[in-house]
DNA sequence: TTTTAATGTAACTTCCGTTGTTACATTCGA
DNA sequence: TCGAATGTAACAACGGAAGTTACATTAAAA
């Protein structure tokens, strides 16, 4: 299974709220019409980006607006924030091995380690990209794209 | 979403296949009992470690062994021949990112390069872990037990 | 050659997370 | 007070994971 495209989406809000924050409110149904994807699930996403902390959404108003320097938010804050997989858990375990077995008994003792290796090296890579990257490339194609219309 | 316990389905059926291989013809009931999974599920995956070639099944007879030195045999290659995530992509993306607005239509070109170095993180991880690793860990923790009841 | 035990696979079901959708109470500035 | 937006509940549609039954096929052994 691929992890959900909460994670994409909310990175592509974020670059929204950065490019376009200052020139118009950006709401849930702006959001929608960027993303192709309904203002429902934006909201969702958007409240849980909220819950932690990385933005702050304006109720009755409407708009949503980033809370610290991109390059303090990293790729890891927003994947945690979305709840991308399971009690933090990347690799889902068969529920109940033999415990008859000497091997089922003492699969999770064997694996376990190995399997946090793998998942500490992705929440590792996730942790050195920052939203800061996300701008300078998005100004990169955006400014790519202007001066082939000039 | 997490990745498929498939994978460590896998895992637990070469350690299996390593600790009792020499004793007893470890078929795909033999394994649903160790694992505790529906041997239809076992016979799906034997299928695919079969298509990778890492493992030989018996028709017929019955029983399954492994092809080659499980130091050569890498949490990668099970990963990839379990298949646990679609067309070979980690990260899903929303289908269709609006074409007229401008960060919509550039984040692909945007995020694939950070989603990909991700992914390698990951795959590299995953490239380094063998199964001669996790023979080691069995035998440790299967003496553990011998000793404690001796 | 027949029996037996196992694999390979089709077909169907159940379950659960994702995503979409409608509806509406709540909020807050104008 | 009006209007625009958020927050959220409730439900549906969809798809993949995993379980289950059934059976044709295979190959060794009796």
């Amino acid at each position: 299974m691929q992890i959900s495209s909460r994670f994409t989406l909310a990175i592509h809000i974020f670059a929204c709220i950065d490019t376009f924050g200052s020139e118009y409110k950006v709401t849930s149904d702006f959001l929608a019409g960027s993303t192709n994807v309904n203002p429902v699930i934006i909201r969702k996403i958007l409240g849980q980006l909220k819950g932690a902390g990385l933005i702050k959404v304006a109720r009755g108003t409407g708009g949503a607006a980033v809370t610290r320097p991109l390059s303090e938010i990293t790729f890891l804050d927003i994947y945690n924030a979305v709840e991308c997989v399971e009690n933090g858990e990347l690799f889902h375990f068969h529920e109940n091995p033999s415990t008859n077995c000497p091997v089922g008994k003492n699969i999770h003792y064997i694996l376990d380690d190995k399997l946090l290796r793998v998942q500490n090296a992705l929440e590792r890579e996730l942790a050195a990209i920052t939203l800061a990257d996300v701008k300078r490339d998005t100004e990169k194609y955006l400014n790519t794209e202007n001066s082939e219309n000039s």
